[in-house]
DNA sequence: GATGAACGTTACGTTAACTTCATGTTTGTG
DNA sequence: CACAAACATGAAGTTAACGTAACGTTCATC
């Protein structure tokens, strides 16, 4: 496979703008891509994986500094993590806290749907 | 039942700020509260209750622009309405957009209880 | 080896949804 | 009536998440 990326293409792939992307490595959302000599960065497979999850975050409503707490567990390996007691209350709070939205979300969907009757049901 | 609610009282009852009920005041989101003679502004339960779905509509990810596309359909008489279809097709898009997220969060969920599982199995 | 597309960097602009500040008026309680 | 708490209004500031502009460098291809 060809590993040398380079941004233009990485954001192609990836549905987002290059600027973005830029945006991503300067607040370290994303890895800088290795530099090779020129002044160009290249980019590898595994961060058009990452930042496409990001934006799949992104898209249900997570800011990027929640992204940030959460979008490592996606890559990082469980055993070299020292402190696995706190990623697991961080993990649950936000299982919780996306369960508790979805059920919001059910309700709303429900007075959406009574709102489409009523209005179905002046046409009679 | 006492309906003089001056505005101080409706943000509190409603969990905002002042500056918010002003703000959605000035965009035009909440009516203006009735002004008695002396310039402040006197508010009715009926506007707490618009408050307080506008909030929730809120947290529920929409925007201000949208929940002015919406909320009306919780105190209007369809019946009034002239332009039935129109009303009818943008609901069906907010019904369709909102249970797109729900399995979108659904996903979310399940995927944080992957993470989640992996973690406990690491205590064995 | 020229030349246009792609890239790099810095800096200012933008939108939503407010907050903060400044300053003046009204209300209501002792 | 004094005086603090509540209210009104306008303008400027704030944050997130980028967009846009300006200007110089590098890549690739003819």
């Amino acid at each position: 496979m060809d590993n040398r990326m380079r941004i233009g293409e990485l954001a192609r792939r990836a549905q987002v703008t290059i600027r973005t992307v830029r945006y991503y490595e300067s607040i370290g959302l994303l890895p800088q891509g290795m530099r090779e000599g020129s002044g160009q960065h290249y980019y590898t497979e595994d961060t058009l994986v990452r930042l496409r999850k990001i934006d799949q975050l992104k898209k249900l409503g997570l800011s990027l500094d929640e992204i940030r707490e959460v979008v490592d567990f996606y890559f990082i390996d469980p055993s070299g993590v020292q402190s696995k007691q706190k990623v697991l209350s961080l993990l649950r709070q936000y299982l919780a806290q996306t369960d508790q939205k979805i059920n919001e979300l059910q309700q709303f969907s429900a007075e959406l749907r009574t709102h489409i009757d009523y209005f179905e049901r002046c046409f009679t």
